[in-house]
DNA sequence: TAAAATCGAGAATACGTATACAATGATTTT
DNA sequence: AAAATCATTGTATACGTATTCTCGATTTTA
């Protein structure tokens, strides 16, 4: 592999030159540039980077922090990725309940592995864990930028794009006690997810300032997956209270208490209705089903994530250190006045 | 940030000890190691990883060549993550139809952009494009190593870890034939990835045995999803040929058809039997169809590619360069004898 | 007991790059 | 025309690490 070096002694110009050229080259002259063009072509030359990051402090890489990497992190990973690849940066993964996290566990979390430069910052997607607190935390003194991801912090400064899943909740309740309704259901998805949590609170609190209180046996457990959630649902179908309206943690939980209902004789929107969440237009159209849902930005997420930590790395002022996006509520024919007793 | 020399200045010796107690404690005396090792944590010492790039020439970063960050792919991904992290390696995304892609059009592929030492090797999803092709290779005079994942190529000596798609299509042929069927619709998926055309070829060869032709109007166009098949289905349902059997790219197309079928009044497996790929539980269950389908070892294909490169980057001697990994089939009631006519 | 062999650790150096500093020539100012 | 300014380029050095080389100390062997 051909260095800065050779490159000179070939173009006839001094390694600093060479060096000039690659990193601005409006300091040289268009001869030497054409010369030194000429040299980096012939051998094919191509900058070191470990070299470069050694010397400059800055690798070019940024840390993906995120929890699995199932199909809903992967779509905002994509958008990330385009958008940190336009400016040159590089994508480094990190699963953090993978077997690293075992590494993670003795080291109390995943920091000393981002020391030593190898990291300029970080995009983080956490969970309501206490490893993920304490991961936060040591973020904030990491003395690199970074930028937290759909999870809603109330720390003030802290640069974070959140997705606004608490007027999500208060939006179905308000919308579903504007229909009639008094008898409520909710169906959680992985309580670790901040979302599932920031859903579930605003759905409460739209409720209790209508003085319907939203008691645990009108809480259902679920894990995001439409088979578990038609299990629980079938389990504890007989001790269920009374209900008209149901809001589930997302489209499958959604779909997975219908085909349980109507294996009961009940139906949507007839007897109860239904809002789902993160609108999967494929699920409702291979059902055949028109279930309310919310859509959410997912790609804008990404893309404004890497934007916001693209500024920061840049030492650009970044102006709102806290973005929400707003999802849409979708209204279809899974909503109706609640049948009269 | 403190260096080796900050630590060895402390500990009272020398920079060359506390490298060697860092590659490999055995080299020094337990005295200094203790020395050292105090040292180290009283300064909170990191080793940099570019200055150690840029000293042996490893990185230990290997990149993820891969068209888009879809749930399929992204489930490999978590596989090899996990597993290269076991071995302290970091996985750096390449999304091979990003905008990236656009300066790989410029300068005829992604290499140029992984060189200089900056990835040690690589995995490589390709889909089955001229880019793709040309990547290939380009990898294989990179100088580095490199394991392709779930495209059957012909190449001797290169490595890569396939999925016995072509054997699937057979397997699903012969199923059908042995049920009795004659008359056959093939549904596609993306026509670009590697798996769709060799399980298209296998079930082609297979018919072609049986002197059953598969003739273009029996060959329904897809995207591997069931709202763009169900379309697709409704839209030619006029002019497709009879047909008892069917094999679809996945298992969202298979539903998605079946979803077209049933509005135009055919049921199965009374009318006709139904393949699917990839077997979906959620999608199953929640459908309520016993879709009979394949089951592939995704995870394994993403822990076998990482095992490989992991011993390629050792130098350890790989001994098939091709691994053959086989998929399950899964007869559900989906699978009937044709009706008689 | 002396010479040879082994071992541990310090000194010095190189990896490839970016940049501070010095030096050169060209250009403008007085 | 001489002095001052400026634009370019070359020289030298430092980033932090791994490793070769050297040397002194210890152990082994005849």
């Amino acid at each position: 592999m051909a260095n800065q070096r050779d490159v000179a002694k070939l173009a006839g110009v001094s390694s600093a030159s060479v060096s000039r050229f690659l990193t601005n080259p409006r300091l040289v002259t268009p001869k030497v540039a054409a010369a030194v063009e000429r040299a980096i072509a012939t051998l094919d030359y191509r900058l070191d980077h470990s070299a470069q990051t050694l010397k400059t402090g800055k690798s070019f890489h940024v840390g993906l922090l995120s929890p699995a990497l199932g199909s809903y992190h992967s779509n905002i990973f994509q958008a990330v990725e385009n958008q940190l690849a336009k400016e040159g940066y590089y994508c480094t993964i990190f699963d953090t309940l993978g077997p690293d996290s075992r590494r993670a566990a003795q080291s109390r979390s995943l920091l000393p592995i981002m020391r030593g430069k190898q990291i300029d910052g970080a995009l983080f997607l956490p969970l309501n864990t206490a490893d993920d607190d304490l991961t936060i935390e040591q973020l904030r003194d990491w003395g690199h930028p970074y930028v937290i991801l759909d999870r809603n912090l109330a720390i003030p400064g802290i640069p974070q794009i959140v997705i606004d899943n608490y007027r999500a909740g208060r939006l179905a309740a308000k919308k579903l006690i504007s229909l009639g309704h008094k008898d409520f259901l909710f169906i959680w998805g992985l309580q670790d997810f901040p979302s599932a949590r920031d859903r579930f609170a605003g759905f409460r609190d739209e409720l209790r300032e209508a003085d319907i209180p939203l008691s645990f046996d009108r809480q259902l457990e679920g894990d995001f997956l439409a088979s578990h959630t038609y299990r629980i649902t079938r389990s504890i179908w007989s001790r269920l209270p009374h209900f008209t309206a149901v809001f589930a943690a997302n489209d499958p939980s959604a779909l997975g208490f219908l085909k349980a209902a109507r294996e009961e004789g009940l139906d949507c929107p007839r007897d109860f209705s239904l809002i789902g969440f993160d609108d999967d237009e494929e699920l409702s159209s291979l059902f055949g089903f028109p279930l309310a849902t919310f859509r959410q930005p997912v790609a804008e997420l990404g893309v404004r994530g890497a934007q916001m930590l693209l500024d920061l790395l840049k030492g650009n002022p970044v102006d709102p250190t806290k973005v929400t996006l707003s999802v849409e509520f979708i209204e279809r024919g899974s909503l109706a006045e609640p049948p009269a007793r």
